[in-house]
DNA sequence: CGAATACTTAAGTATGTGCTTAACAATCAA
DNA sequence: TTGATTGTTAAGCACATACTTAAGTATTCG
């Protein structure tokens, strides 16, 4: 699916992760496509259970699937894995940035002149409707 | 906390990233330590719903937090970010040199002679408890 | 055709989630 | 000490999730 509206994809995307079985089959689909009942296969729960686990990943966008005949082959989508991957990358990168220049004033405080030392704590507030 | 249970500790990630309220409040972090009344500050809701979400961000292990006098200061710990990262980081590798083979196989197609040509669908079951 | 296969739909249930308000600490400052 | 600040705890409510079983619907095969 994927709205093209970040928040909320993110939501999705993260909620369909948020679960065990739904991350193995996201793992079995990274070895190539699957039906419905290869997926269930490996698992104790009832067919309709991962069928419902199946939705969740194709609403999240991180699943894809064609039904020919009687059988639906679903596949990753490689796109919505690196949605997820980027945010998370963009928050390491950010934290860690920082946590660099924290370094860097730890590093080079032996009361030294004051320069444009930005103290580490308090960050201006950001705005969330 | 992080229970070093991968499988539990991805479900607690990825839970805690699943509302957006609580990324936005990773992203705040990423920005610097922040104590709780700064994080609700940009937000509409109760500061008690603010104390469940940091709570839930705590037990999965994304933020850390230490009070000192009366005021709690919360930090992220950006290796539980990098667990969820490199997670999806592996997916995504794994996907893609599949896909990777799968082009060259579609490439190399022109119905030449059949070598260990790997038929792109149906790959080995994985098992799963 | 008729039966097996591969899902699909519907309905129900137990538990979890995301809030709320109200009342209660604990700490700091005048 | 009194009162403001900063957070915590508890109870409750509406809605979402993760299943279940039972009963369908297409499709393909013999």
């Amino acid at each position: 699916m994927l709205n093209n509206q970040p928040e909320a994809d993110l939501d999705l995307v993260f909620q369909a992760l948020s679960d065990r079985t739904r991350r193995a089959i996201v793992v079995r689909l990274c070895g190539g496509p699957a039906s419905v009942s290869e997926l269930a296969g490996p698992f104790a729960m009832s067919l309709p259970a991962i069928v419902q686990h199946l939705q969740v990943l194709e609403n999240s966008g991180l699943v894809s699937s064609e039904k020919i005949g009687r059988v639906r082959t679903c596949s990753i989508v490689p796109a919505t894995v690196r949605l997820a991957e980027g945010w998370l990358g963009a928050r390491r990168t950010h934290g860690e940035r920082r946590l660099d220049r924290l370094q860097a004033f730890l590093a080079a405080e032996p009361d030294s002149e004051p320069q444009s030392h930005e103290p580490p704590p308090s960050i201006p507030p950001r705005s969330t409707p």
